[in-house]
DNA sequence: TGCGCACCTGATACCGGTACCACATTCCGT
DNA sequence: ACGGAATGTGGTACCGGTATCAGGTGCGCA
């Protein structure tokens, strides 16, 4: 046990205490180099009495190296980032390395901050899901790169940037939920979520390029809506996506505007977890019931989904092993980059994790199809 | 811009550059000392040409201060952590410190080595959401203050420790939460989510003992539980609390035991969100309807709460500015530690936060209350 | 007995900053 | 014209480790 002082017992004090050069004190304590078995009893022993504890700072300083992880993500207490930073840390940890996490409320100059922090504490690799929309904008992770930082991307791919990312398939994804809304024989499918533009667009064109231009992955699941109505044949219809302001409220705004039209859509898909209580909100105060009236597909499983009346069919994205799997390259880069700066790295490449669409009962054939289908 | 290489530029190269004393260098960027105009402005070129960035581990070492705080939570998954470390990241990324995020898995064990881990990187403070039930079990938190890293406790406390806790009144928002079920005349009133333990004990004290032994929130929610009983006079049933492994399994299967009594529970409290959901399967399962069949509070408000049908009374709790508080607190007394070690701290205090209960839709009378009021 | 070689230990020069201090200017007042 | 303050700069000793290397000891073998 340690005395009451309040600094810390340095190497050289353990080598006092145990009656030896200060090197041989840091070679036991360092495990390195030789030392005699009594001599390194004696050691361990002081080391232990005074509570030594190895400054992790000033060992990164000589070596190099500081066994930490930076993680940048947009938003810690979305669920989501949860459980990829849990599944980073658990995977980091067991390989000895700690983490350091930066949420950036999706701004891109903070996250430039986060990166220019993570630069300062030496940090041995980043994990980011950024904000930056192409290779122009995402100046600050070259710059880490530059450094010798090593860089994979999670989540969130960034077009031009060469760069591991590990990723699900948003936009399969995306069209397999509204591929079985068609099947069902839905033909007027809402899509909630979409990009922050003003005004109404008419053109697809201007919507995807909305999206695209906003968040990586908003795009890429308009897209594969979009998919899935080309692959169905079924034409698109502007009022049928929601656009502004990404907030409950204002989908739940949305979903109501579209509830109200003279050919109201027959089902909805829903990006995102807001999007889909936005929508619940919306579709009870028109007293309209899920699955009977309209069927509904959402974005991110959750545990109340399932117990909710009927249980909702959702895209379950694997959020652990997508920070595991990030963790897992990342580290082995940063052991292939110890030999060599400019080590044989394999190409970068994207590493796409499974979805799954876990059906539940939210999803049925609408009353009245325009289609072939007749009221059940 | 920096050139190609990978090894970041030191402050001796931009003494180089800049064609003054590394000294001179070295007070321009860290900005202490006295430097004049034209070569600070010389010097400042200099760092901007070759990219220069400061080396915080460097910094540290030689200051003693890391400007960096330690964050330890069971899971970081869980969306109440979540909360709790995003408003802590945010509180005290305003004030120059960044945030290293350690998750315990609700494991003693794991959390020793935690601490371990930030006392190695020398952080100047630590927030933790301890699963320490004593201060006998705490001594891993107090070799951390012997060495001067300042403490605070966070969503839990620990009996016994001299320590600065931020908390909401776990008892007190579930006796309120109790006493409005029994303002709705309900006398049956199950508990959800209670201790571990094995067998049924038939004794108040066993249950609490247990609940108490295994988690800080558990035992106070149970004894808020039990006040509320004995408030209105109403005779404690040990059949109508849970008991056993804490998963929604398991709470599905203890609320079916329950609604299998003779005497079932007209109202459900769950503690936990997973107790929650492990509730509405088992309501779902036995065919009867919330609210009118029986009526349900839970902990931890989220936005699916209020738009599943019917909406769900919850005890919300402040996440966000938990974190912040603590945060502010511990940065309050790491200023107050600057000047002196054993500085005029004041007396640790709970702080205690408020909760509120968000009535909705799911607390009804019972259809046969068994006192004064009848079937509806 | 002497030599070489394992075996073991302590000095010492880093890592990249901070911070103190000595020293060199310049400028001013007297 | 000279002492001394004001101003500005560079030298250098830390911080607490790592890592290399020189050197001391004791042993075996010729």
């Amino acid at each position: 046990m340690m005395s009451e002082r309040s600094v810390p017992p340095t190497i050289s004090e353990v080598a006092a205490e145990a009656g030896v050069g200060r090197s041989t004190a840091a070679r036991t304590l360092g495990g390195y180099g030789y030392v005699s078995p009594e001599v390194r009893e004696r050691v361990l022993a002081a080391a232990e009495r005074i509570g030594y504890r190895t400054n992790a700072l000033a060992r990164s300083m000589s070596t190099g190296v500081s066994h930490t992880l930076g993680v940048i993500v947009a938003d810690i207490a979305n669920p989501f980032f949860g459980g990829v930073v849990r599944g980073i840390s658990d995977a980091s940890r067991s390989r000895g390395f700690d983490t350091l996490v930066l949420s950036t409320h999706e701004d891109l100059d903070e996250e430039v901050a986060a990166i220019n922090v993570l630069i300062d504490k030496r940090v041995d690799g980043i994990i980011v899901a950024s904000a930056a929309l192409d290779a122009a904008s995402a100046s600050h992770i070259e710059q880490a790169r530059a450094r010798g930082i090593k860089v994979v991307l999670v989540d969130r791919a960034v077009p031009g940037l060469d760069l591991d990312a590990v990723l699900i398939d948003n936009r399969a994804a995306a069209r397999g939920a509204v591929a079985r809304l068609v099947d069902a024989r839905h033909r007027r499918i809402g899509f909630v979520w979409g990009p922050p533009i003003e005004g109404r667009p008419r053109r697809r064109r201007d919507l995807v390029d909305g999206a695209v231009r906003n968040l990586w992955t908003d795009g890429e699941r308009l897209q594969g809506y979009l998919d899935a109505l080309d692959d169905e044949g079924i034409v698109f219809d502007a009022d049928l996506v929601m656009v502004g302001a990404k907030t409950e409220e204002h989908a739940q705004a949305e979903v109501a505007r579209m509830l109200a039209l003279p050919d109201p859509p027959t089902a909805l898909f829903c990006t995102e977890n807001d999007a889909m209580t936005g929508s619940l909100r919306a579709i009870r105060e028109s007293g309209l019931r899920i699955a009977e009236d309209i069927s509904l597909i959402g974005f991110d499983d959750s545990s109340w989904a399932a117990v909710i009346e009927p249980p909702l069919t959702m895209i379950e994205q694997p959020t652990l092993a997508l920070g595991a799997k990030a963790a897992e390259i990342l580290l082995g880069a940063i052991d292939a980059g110890e030999g060599r700066s400019a080590a044989p790295r394999g190409p970068s490449a994207f590493h796409t994790l499974e979805t799954r669409l876990v059906e539940r009962a939210s999803v049925r054939r609408p009353r009245a199809a325009d289609g072939s289908a007749r009221r059940g």
